[in-house]
DNA sequence: AATATAGCGTGTCTAAATTACACCATTAAA
DNA sequence: TTTAATGGTGTAATTTAGACACGCTATATT
């Protein structure tokens, strides 16, 4: 039997894609719902937008009460308005996405009951999720892939301390090919932004690697000018 | 004496910045409001989202009941939602653009009353516009800047038959800076989507200048593996 | 102590792309 | 026929991107 669901007028939503780096892999924060509709499905971490709230704040807001997560740096990148997305009405969601560390140590766990729980997920297999927000991690997904091009956005996934392989291992997983060791580490320290510590990688059964730290404040004094244009 | 205006729950509304390129000037499309708040006023095509349209079709009517354009190619590239940017209430706006051909002949006229009028304005001195409609302008304008990177987008500016110079001084335009013919020239030539027409320019008082098009076909051949990412 | 293992760290050559730069040619109008 | 305005063109120097392989070093194992 199905169940028959109270309707809504407008409403806005916001939907999060929160990538993160683990174990050479790329992950994404998923929730199990625990409403309907799509009560159990799989979903992305989102949810309605107060009056008074602007949506920046929201997405911030929301983040923290189904994941327990706080203080990203979440990016809007699209919205979705078509008219059926959400079978109780009309829900326009304003998605956006953040990059960041997974701790080893910190959980990811729902506050409030909207949701089950909360996990990362590698990108690479995952299921059908719930509304249209396969859809939507396909976009985000892409955006983040371009602009990986031009920011300096892979930091925002590795410790602040981080090697060159672990930085190249990155960027394969995110553009998902190969890339050659040589020209990569040519090209990373030719822009003058990675700082070299007197520091190395430990508890590695091999040659320990020398660690890195992306030098924030000479990034944005290299790439004032950033755009690349013709000419 | 201050107007007490009624106030409303949410909505969603859809502003519009249209881009045209008229005597070697790059302009936007701008109404002048017929209704409180900012009556008056300069301000983007734009109104609110009807409950049974999708955000992409609320674009094309809108901008059409407000300028009688149709059938352009709009794209969303923001939502601004802040919590007081509309004085009435909750209002977030979608964003769109879109880049058109300034045919001398077709004038641009509202449709419905809500706007007294419709007309192109240099992008170079624009008043202060209503709500937060010179925010809107000036991200967007960002936008197609970076876009024309890596999209063909000026080509949608043009007539369809347009000269080499014509098309640089474009570039400059939303460029804000000189470009050197020569290169420019070698470097759009070497694309191969500029197809050289066994046309003239006509009506000028120096020596005409080729025609060319821009062929779309090629131009998707030669761009689908476009992403030009590390290695 | 010797050896095996696993990942670290490095340089050169070639091809392609980018930039800087100046003058003669053509057309229409005066 | 002269003038005014823009059209159209090439080369050299520099920079950037890409292909490509091996000895080094720290630890673990025997």
């Amino acid at each position: 039997m199905e169940v028959k669901l109270p309707t809504f007028d407008s409403v806005f939503s916001i939907d999060c894609v929160i990538f993160g780096f683990d174990a050479g892999e790329l992950k994404i924060l998923l929730i199990e719902r625990n409403e309907e509709p799509f009560k159990d499905w799989l979903a992305l971490p989102g949810y309605i937008v107060e009056q008074d709230e602007s949506i920046d704040d929201a997405a911030e807001r929301i983040l923290y009460e189904l994941t327990g997560l706080r203080d990203l740096h979440m990016q809007q990148f699209h919205t979705f308005g078509e008219v059926n997305r959400h079978p109780q009405g009309r829900v326009i969601t304003v998605a956006y996405y953040a990059l960041i560390r997974i701790n080893g140590q910190k959980e990811v766990k729902p506050v409030t009951q909207y949701a089950k729980k909360a996990f990362w997920h590698s990108v690479n297999d995952l299921p059908k999720l719930a509304f249209d927000h396969s859809e939507i991690f396909n976009t985000g997904f892409n955006k983040i892939r371009r602009r990986l091009n031009y920011q300096p956005i892979a930091f925002e996934l590795l410790p602040e301390k981080f090697t060159l392989t672990q930085l190249q291992s990155l960027y394969e997983a995110i553009l998902n090919k190969k890339l050659d060791k040589r020209n990569f580490r040519k090209k990373m320290l030719s822009y003058g932004f990675l700082k070299e510590l007197d520091e190395k990688q430990k508890g590695v059964s091999y040659r320990a690697a020398k660690l890195y730290k992306f030098d924030r404040r000479k990034y944005a004094k290299i790439f004032q000018n950033e755009m690349n244009l013709v000419q």
